[in-house]
DNA sequence: TAACAATGTTAGTTGAGCCTAACATGGTTC
DNA sequence: GAACCATGTTAGGCTCAACTAACATTGTTA
């Protein structure tokens, strides 16, 4: 999978969003998706369109190709995962969540990708333990001391 | 503190990471660690120096100002914090933390900032607990599991 | 001190990605 | 079916941030 420029990224992500809603995507939905005027939204796609990314007939809906449904896709995933990352794990609010979620979607390796993953499944996980991260991180972030050893054990 | 764009902060960082370890800062040391000619830095350095933000003579050393050197460090601050996520929290190589942290500290709003460092410190805190949260999670990383509850609690 | 090498600057170009203004098309309504 | 409105497109311009080529300055060295 090529690289991409961040732009690049945002609409085809959008695009995919707006596939998974609506199965069309017009001009005017991307440019209101992205807060960009709809010239801006019709050179995006030229490009794109230039590279396989998205087929488009004139006056007409946009739609990705495969090559771009993977990107998109792959976007929104990286997406979803910092959100829930930051959502999920650090306890920020949905609004701060998806906006550093939407500024660093362009910039996770597959490595962080990975390990990120690791964290979030591993912090659901905890709510089911006894040893429970979330609460002895939450704790710690609210008073600044670390939470008595075992103190979320019931078997201790 | 206003808000500068992506590549301003990267050479506000990097004259402040020069000046740390120089004392003085020149167009080429600026041009090399940012791998860009000197021209760039150059024109870079006169919209700086007009914002206030770096001092210049002609043909002499840069030197950033008060508030050239505060955005700097705390661009840098931003980095380290990010580089000590990946690595320390994550258990990331340290080349891949670096790259990541040298993306993404440009796109860290304040709240993610604070929680990202509670993470960091109570990481760190963990290592001398009794609940040692780090070899849990590599535990989990590593085998997809969770460790036994409790099992890095001698207590029980 | 004259010449040369290293460094810094200026001028002009490029490409990405946005914009506005003007024009084109297509679907809805009288 | 003609007029109108929403939507799409083209043309042209702007800013940012890089580049090359050519020129200027400084400092070192013969």
């Amino acid at each position: 999978m090529a690289r991409y420029s961040q732009s690049e990224e945002d609409y085809l992500e959008t695009l995919y969003l707006l596939q998974q809603e609506n199965k069309v995507a017009r001009v005017k939905d991307v440019a209101q998706a992205l807060d960009v005027k709809m010239p801006s939204v019709v050179a995006a796609i030229r490009s794109l369109s230039e590279k396989g990314l998205v087929e488009q007939e004139k006056y007409g809906h946009i739609e990705l190709t495969k090559e771009g449904i993977k990107v998109g896709k792959d976007v929104y995933k990286r997406h979803q995962l910092l959100y829930a990352f930051f959502h999920e794990v650090l306890g920020l609010d949905p609004e701060v969540s998806e906006e550093d979620a939407c500024q660093m979607e362009h910039h996770l390796s597959p490595e962080t990708r990975e390990r990120l993953l690791r964290i979030v499944e591993y912090t659901r996980a905890c709510k089911d333990d006894k040893v429970h991260f979330l609460k002895r991180f939450m704790y710690f972030v609210k008073t600044g001391e670390m939470p008595e050893p075992c103190s979320g054990c019931k078997k201790c």
